[in-house]
DNA sequence: ACCGAAACTGAAAATGATTATCATTTTCAT
DNA sequence: ATGAAAATGATAATCATTTTCAGTTTCGGT
């Protein structure tokens, strides 16, 4: 249905190792596609169990562990040390604009700071792996509200 | 002597707040100015009882807080959950470059990729209040030796 | 459909970094 | 010197995440 290819990859990632299907794991994938962006371990957790109450955390960690490897999910961590989810498949590469009033997450993409990026890894010699950019600050609403 | 103008701002500190002096806070004081760039607490604390083995870690990490909020310190965090404080006084504001094989930390100092920054706070409305930007790669000496 | 090895699960315990508690000690203005 | 206020450090508590492990499920042969 809605979720197929998605559903597609993760099991082509889990008939290609040496890993099982279970419906834990199904019944997870299917709360983490419905679920909104950047979700943590336990929220998520909590969305499966109103569905399905025998899941445990532990599994979820587990699993949102999978997701990432066969790269339907990516970690986030934002200024609080827990970890987030979101999803990835289908997804831009971006980095992310944060209200440290209200924990708002708009998506940024900007080719432009990228080539630049790309210019620093030059400069210093370093093959690029990877980054990340979080940019913090108030959102309007939270201007006009708080004070 | 070497770093008495980081002193003076720890000092000035102190006396505007209620707080107090104490051998401890020299001591970490001493250790941290001395330290390399982005410790550890707990490299900051090794680093202090090798001289005066009574101070205890806790404290360490107290002190550390107070390095930060007079601005002799900046609090930051790579990948690994660990925080890390570097030096601050006298510098600028600054980014890193971090070689995910060997650890190496760049500094590296943009500013046309803080303009494009500014630009997206803007863009969207939002106040900046500040902004982490970490770019992970593999350094030159590490792919020499690696393979 | 049956078997068994290998993988999966979840409860409980372990971890690791950091913080809170609190009785004792130290600082500092009077 | 004195005492109120702050600092210290041992211990215990947090909190997110990971490990352990015994019982359960999956799945590729049979
Ligand atoms: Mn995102
Ligand atoms: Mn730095
Ligand atoms: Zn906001
Ligand atoms: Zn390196």
């Amino acid at each position: 249905m809605k979720y197929a290819k998605e559903e597609a990859v993760f099991e082509k990632y889990i008939s290609s190792g040496k890993l099982k299907q279970s419906k834990q794991r199904k019944n997870i994938m299917q709360a983490f596609l419905e679920s909104g962006k950047h979700v943590t371990a336990e929220e998520l957790y909590n969305a499966v169990k109103r569905k399905f109450p025998s899941v445990g955390l532990i599994t979820v960690y587990r699993t949102l562990k999978l997701f990432c490897k066969c790269g339907l999910a990516r970690e986030v961590c934002f200024e609080n040390g827990t970890a987030r989810y979101e999803h990835l498949y289908g997804r831009q590469h971006h980095d992310h604009l944060i209200c440290s009033a209200c924990g708002k997450v708009i998506e940024i993409e900007d080719p432009d700071i990228e080539k630049l990026q790309d210019r620093q890894y030059k400069m210093h010699g370093f093959v690029p792996q990877g980054h990340r950019m979080d940019l913090y600050g108030i959102c309007r609403k939270c201007r006009m509200c708080q004070r």
